[in-house]
RNA sequence: CGGGGCGUGGCGAAGUUUGGUAUCGCGCUUGGUUCGGGACCAAGAGGCCGCGGGUUCGAAUCCCGCCGCUCCGACCA
């Protein structure tokens, strides 16, 4: 009882506030803190820490196929910033400007990038001479701002961390095939990494980044079942190098504009694994990314030889390649149970004085609660397998989430009456013309996430215009 | 940027209607007993009551302005 008392205090159920429990998780798993600036957030260490495997993973897929990190400034003259026109209008109600330096007002404001493919382009028509220099396959981690109206940890703040790659290639099909070749990474990372199932597609005209030719994503489906775009990537064809005047002399020594990419996944990764595969207890972390995977918690620590014992289960664990920790701090060991919980650690061993006598150790699973004893020996073996079922069962569930939510709708009534049920993705036709976009909007509250990659082939009617058409599309609500 | 809610030690709240100098729980510090699902006893520390102005002998409380957080819309990774 005293249990249930302290979990409703410390954390909102999800069915009864989904944002509050969110938010709750966000703190009390000491992911961030607000920062003093509206809409800025304190990456904590522990949320940080998160951060860095997704880096370090990621950034070896990019390295795997030849990208190279480089970093570029932070401030972009206004000049340049407005050589491409929809790249300016699209960001314009969200860049924010420097306007003095020290005590000086500036001769040209200069912005806080809001992304850097202008900073990219006037780079390469400054280094960029000869089709021998091509692909140049650039990616760079920093953090970007946007002057965003509302804000919410991870999902939108107004400075986040993301990794945003921009490559050149000499031809449209080279450009082509490295932004599909980064939207399947993303895809791949998602479900290798953080155990998420995604819907891969191409954004409509409505719903493309300002200045591409065409934007890809990957949408992930949250436990509410609202919709969360966790990754884009955009074509840009030769538009920005025309822009910026970024030329190269080609095989046949005529000036040439070489076919560009950009491609980017942000923090808001983390709010993906949250809403993904959290619950009332708190977090739940990925192995693959989860800070800490086991803690060794000893029970009774203060008998004869616990504390040993838990240290060499430790130590055992690090030289197998495990991330462990020992919590052998004066909290009780319920405090501590439901801490790690909270900050959803997958795996928590304890061992006391029973164990000890038993020549076993007891295992948790912080996904499915599962306590199991096993014997010393198997440690390694057994927290390999379970940090490999935990994946597996979080992938299965998040899986099974998209599945059961997902419907194959014909009219816009239909989808409203989805809405209005609980939500989830519509996927139906649609032909093509942005008046039925927009309509679908006011009529059934959703906007088109994706056109699936995975066309069917087959024709149908368009709910709003009832045309006869053979676009696959996904509609709902989305973050 | 429009509409609602909220702002009181680190956290959560009471007090505001009816002005009188701040209370409770958790947490924190120290000492002791505990530890297999959020332990207990004792002694302590900690507050420009979001900020600024006004009314008043006196403001957490009344008035004006601003800021922040949050939810619902519109915009976005």
């Amino acid at each position: 009882m005293a249990k249930d008392q302290r979990n409703v205090e410390a954390i909102t159920p999800m069915e009864e506030d989904f944002a509050k429990w969110y938010t709750d998780i966000c703190l009390k798993a000491e992911l961030v803190d607000y920062a003093s600036v509206k809409g800025f957030m304190i990456l904590r260490p522990y949320g940080y820490a998160i951060w860095e495997h997704i880096q370090r993973i990621m950034d070896g897929e990019f390295k795997k196929t030849g990208h190279e990190n480089v970093a570029m400034p932070v401030l972009i003259p206004e000049s340049l910033l407005k050589k491409e026109g929809e790249l300016v209008n699209g960001f314009a109600p969200e860049v924010a400007w420097v306007t003095e330096g020290g005590s000086e007002k500036l001769e040209e404001r200069l912005a806080f990038r809001p992304t850097s493919e202008t900073m990219f382009c006037d780079h390469w028509s400054h280094v960029l001479h000869s089709w021998r220099e091509l692909p140049m396959l650039y990616n760079q981690w920093c953090s970007v701002i946007r002057w965003e109206k509302t804000t919410r940890p991870f999902l939108r703040s107004r400075e986040f961390w993301w990794q945003e790659g921009h490559t050149i290639h000499e031809t449209a099909e080279e450009a082509i095939a490295e932004t599909e070749q980064q939207l399947n990474c993303y895809a791949d990372f998602c479900r290798d990494a953080l155990a998420m199932p995604v819907v891969k597609g191409r954004k409509t005209e409505k719903e493309k980044f300002a200045g591409a030719e065409a934007t890809y994503t990957i949408e992930c489906m949250m436990k509410d079942r609202k919709a969360l775009q966790s990754g884009t990537s955009h074509y840009f064809g030769d538009k920005f190098s025309r822009a910026y005047d970024v030329t190269f002399a080609g095989r046949d020594n005529t000036l040439q504009y070489p076919f560009q990419t950009s491609w980017g996944t942000t923090t808001r990764l983390i709010g993906a694994v949250i809403m993904t595969h959290s619950d009332n207890n708190g977090l739940i972390l990925p192995p693959a990314i989860a800070p800490v995977q086991v803690v060794v918690l000893p029970i009774a620590q203060h008998k004869p030889g616990v504390i040993e014992a838990a240290t060499a289960l430790r130590d055992r664990l690090a030289a197998a390649g495990v991330r462990v920790k020992m919590d052998d701090s004066e909290q009780s060991a319920g405090w501590k149970f439901a801490q790690y919980e909270m900050k959803g650690v997958p795996l928590r061993v304890e061992i006391g004085p029973k164990d000890m006598e038993k020549g076993q150790c007891c295992i948790a699973r912080r996904d499915t609660g599962e306590k199991a004893f096993v014997p010393m020996a198997e440690l390694e073996s057994s927290v390999e397998r379970l940090l490999g079922e935990i994946h597996n069962n979080l992938y299965a569930k998040a899986e099974q989430n998209l599945a059961d939510n997902t419907f194959d709708l014909n009219t816009w009534e239909e989808v409203k009456e989805m809405i209005e049920n609980g939500g989830g993705f519509a996927l139906t036709k649609w032909c093509g013309d942005e008046a039925c976009e927009v309509a679908m909007k006011e009529k059934a509250g959703v906007s088109s996430r994706c056109m699936p990659l995975k066309q069917s082939g087959t024709t149908g009617k368009c709910p709003i215009c009832g045309k006869e058409c053979t676009t696959d599309i996904y509609w709902g609500v989305a973050y």
